[in-house]
DNA sequence: GAACCGGCGGGACAAATGTCCTTTTTATTT
DNA sequence: AAATAAAAAGGACATTTGTCCCGCCGGTTC
């Protein structure tokens, strides 16, 4: 559920620490709460995450939320959205205070031209997230929420992550009534 | 809903007319309902859709089951199982006959390592799974069985594309009781 | 044509989930 | 410590969805 990614983290660091004139990738902070991408606007950069925990999800209009995924060190953002040439697909929000590598547009795109390791990176790192993504859509259509709750748990325990119940609610796509109902069922 | 890739398409019929022994890719036939991809066995082959349309699912024990996407033309399966080295994670069943490109293993990592345009189709591709799939998840848990399957319906008869209502169920994660009661709402 | 399936649709009740609003808890101020 | 405000939890009812089962309909067999 919180995902990272060590390669892409050690890649941009290398990358940042190699340049010249400090241009191409910059260090920029977020602090908590901060939106980092909007749904629906222009990414200006592409991020990798140095350092602190996001969540990436969806706006409907009302105060309506699906959380995709949550977002750790090393996770990449604004990719798709240079890759496919389109505007945010949903928002990332700073959950706790972010540092992250910024890389400007242009030189992400000279990467995915001229990059092998970078394709490489890159591919692996979507894999991922379509097994995720679609791991978790079947898991939670198929099962009762008691069930994906338990499971989301134990995940956050491990992880050591802790979420607030809003949160968690958007991210099972039920109301917070019944998250706390299906709480108490499991003790 | 169903999906296509036209460049891909392409781009593999090319290197099938290329070859010189005929060894790397082969065109092989599967007839309506043959299973092409076990989930939790391994993928034999990377296979390319060149005609037909198959569906992609998860298995739960049980008689559940979820539909991720139904694949067309142009479509390439088994591809995230070499990349992550690892077996199926979905099956993949021939919904009326089909013909693809078996590519093989080894021939597909030398793509990946040698062959940026590959590259390139990849993750365009791969990008395109990941909004389809976050997004589809999103909108089934923000919105009503009744406004997704109005959707689906919608989408169904602009591709021309007629599903059992089994199936559809299985895309929407609901029962067909619970279908056939909201097809009725819809007139 | 009568008897017998087998598949599909729908009725009836149970369980799960959402909505609305009240009650309880927690934190904050004075 | 008492008073108040803000946030979280929970009760009650409405709606949605699932489960189980019955009956209708088309086809097949004798």
């Amino acid at each position: 559920m919180l995902r990272t990614n060590n390669t892409f983290l050690s890649y941009f660091e290398q990358l940042y620490n190699s340049q010249q004139r400090k241009e191409e990738i910059l260090i920029k902070e977020f602090s908590a709460g901060q939106l980092i991408l909007q749904q629906g606007q222009n990414a200006p950069k592409v991020y990798s995450i140095k350092e602190g925990i996001t969540k990436c999800f969806f706006d409907e209009g009302d105060d309506k939320g699906f959380i995709v995924e949550f977002l750790g060190k090393g996770e990449v953002i604004g990719d798709i959205e240079v890759i496919k040439n389109m505007p945010c697909l949903c928002n990332i929000q700073a959950l706790t205070p972010v540092q992250v590598y910024a890389i400007s547009v242009p030189f992400t795109r000279s990467l995915l031209e001229k990059d092998l390791l970078f394709n490489k990176l890159m591919l692996d790192s979507f894999a991922e997230r379509i097994i995720n993504t679609s791991t978790r859509a079947s898991f939670q259509q198929l099962h009762t929420v008691e069930h994906t709750l338990a499971k989301l748990l134990e995940l956050q325990k491990a992880q050591g992550l802790d979420i607030s119940k809003e949160d968690m609610a958007a991210y099972l796509g039920i109301t917070i009534r019944s998250l706390n109902r299906t709480l108490k069922k499991l003790l």
